[in-house]
DNA sequence: TTGTACGCGTTATCAT
DNA sequence: ATGATAACGCGTACAA
């Protein structure tokens, strides 16, 4: 392999000639530069990042620690991130937690060991003990969709709370009454939020809320088919359901089409984060989608200008709107309302 | 930052025998070895990868170069690479190309100066030229999803030719002589494939093959749509349409949507590729499932297996078969037909 | 403008 | 079983 030595010595210049030219430095006589370049060209050198990141001790590598790819809210976010990072020319390694915190505790590990410059993570619990590591080895973060009370460092969200409060408030206009909400693990922040929208919305409504009509679960379809199973089986059944993501709400499917109900005309449904596609595929779903792109983007932006910054910044909090998609007035309540 | 040298002064120990109890390496002392650890929880000592990297030559790091980590094929493809190299200790950076030339070659060339051990591509095209630098630096390479002639290197593809054949026989058992393929880019290989499958089903149903029939323009939803509203103003128009993945049969979908008809009614769908959720949202669309996970995981464990080994292995070809999945009989042949 | 000397943190090699 | 030395490839600090 070739190295800086091996293009100075065919130069006739010195390695810190060579180097200057590659990162385009100031101090190099436009000839020497040219004639030093044709070298670099000719034989085909290609830098040792690592070498590099060991000496200026910066990787330029980030690491997107999230719970699912395979869920669009963060393949999007994935690709926010990714786009913005590469923009400054930053990799992204990227890491699935599935929600285990033993996998998150495993792989924390080791982007510290490989000294990434900065995480972006969805924690899997609200523990602030289990990113001590990140403060210890003063590692950059910034925490996104995710709140971790105490933690101090940058946090992007989306406003949920505001996205839960408008769906059920737009249920609630259409003149349900009985609207279920089936959320994930109450652990995590985002949880709560939709859990205070939902509530804050009936009351603004003036509905009594039914706790029973509350159910918690984890944000997969699994969990969101199991729990629409023990809501169908309710008599009265609720009239709508609002799911807590997408997830959830494709499972609500899978039950109700087992049950064979159709929304709206049965039952009415609404959820946070979109579901790609759904518009060409079966335009019935009022969400509330979160900017997924954008919460990446920003993530990945303030992490890189935390780095770039001279001195320490103080931890700072974006919280990013919804969007409500009402994909078709969701028609009549079904017959279980009087 | 805590080094090997410190905790090997704290231990009492040189920093060698540091390194084999963090390597779990023999030859050290039971006591050794008991008495080094402590002192490398006591003091927090993180190994820093950079230097072990630049040492030992190896980055236990692999990238993934994809088309759209939008696309579910690529993100549950993305999740297998993931899967497997993490079971090893590896590490995945992630890389979208767009399909863009310029951008393939900006990211290869920053992997190549990051040292990392191998990776897995899905070229934007077949130029065998693009790959060259991959060659000249000995960096290990398996091809996914996309052959590329001449390149001496794994492979690792669905056999979507068969997958191809095969709904298209489907189509044609239901009676349809009309079949139209929307197909992505001629200069990847999978289009190819799939364009030779449909050709060879309706060889062998006895249909002549209608050139007029066949359009192609990329892996999109954009393009599918656009294409499918060209068939649909024809007339007569055809009654089935082959999509050549999944997101130009969502296209197709839109454009169907738009124009008011339904499938299966008016007219049969079919794709390469599975639509996820498609069978909770609205069960009728037959398609041609790649193993992607497997395709994934299969590329990363050949990848590390070459690292791993201590002599050139041969360049490998894995082929791995479609699903077919019929969500619903399509039903009826719209009236087109007679 | 260009160059010399050294260090980043680790491991390979060889020695004891 | 343990250690001394050098080297991986680059950039900083300082010198010329």
């Amino acid at each position: 392999m070739v190295t800086i030595r091996d293009v100075a010595r065919q130069a006739g210049v010195a390695p810190i000639t060579v180097s200057r030219v590659i990162n385009q430095a100031a101090g190099v006589n436009a000839a020497t530069r040219a004639r030093v370049q044709q070298v670099i060209d000719e034989m085909n050198y290609v830098p040792n990042t690592l070498a590099k990141s060991l000496r200026s001790r910066q990787s330029r590598l980030l690491a997107l620690m999230l719970s699912d790819i395979t869920n669009p809210f963060w393949t999007t976010v994935a690709r926010g991130v990714e786009d913005a990072a590469s923009e400054q020319g930053f990799h992204v390694i990227l890491c699935n937690t599935d929600e285990d915190p033993a996998k998150e505790a495993t792989y924390l590990n080791l982007l510290l060991q490989r000294r990434v410059d900065g995480i972006i993570i969805a924690p899997t619990t609200n523990d602030l003990q289990r990113l001590a590591a990140l403060k210890r080895q003063q590692t950059a973060c910034v925490l996104i969709d995710r709140r971790v009370a105490g933690f101090k460092a940058d946090v992007v969200y989306g406003d949920s709370g505001e996205g839960a409060r408008r769906l059920v408030a737009h249920l609630i206009e259409l003149g349900h009454r009985a609207i279920a909400l089936i959320n994930g693990p109450a652990t995590i922040s985002p949880a709560g939020d939709r859990e205070a929208g939902y509530r804050a919305a009936l009351t603004a409504g003036g509905l009594p809320v039914d706790d029973t009509l509350i159910l918690s679960g984890d944000f997969k379809q699994t969990s969101g088919y199991q729990l629409a199973r023990q809501l169908l089986a309710r008599e009265p059944r609720p009239t709508a359901i609002f799911a807590a993501n997408n997830f959830i709400a494709v499972g609500v499917l899978q039950a109700l089409s087992e049950a064979g109900l159709r929304v709206p005309d049965d039952l009415s449904l609404v959820c946070i984060d979109d579901v790609p596609h759904a518009s060409a595929i079966d335009p019935f779903l009022t969400v509330a989608a979160q900017p997924a792109y954008e919460m990446g983007a920003t993530a990945a932006r303030l992490l890189m200008e935390r780095l770039a910054a001279q001195r320490n910044l103080r931890p700072r909090t974006v919280v990013l709107p919804p969007e409500l998609i009402i994909r078709r007035s969701s028609g009549p309540v079904g017959q279980s309302i009087a």
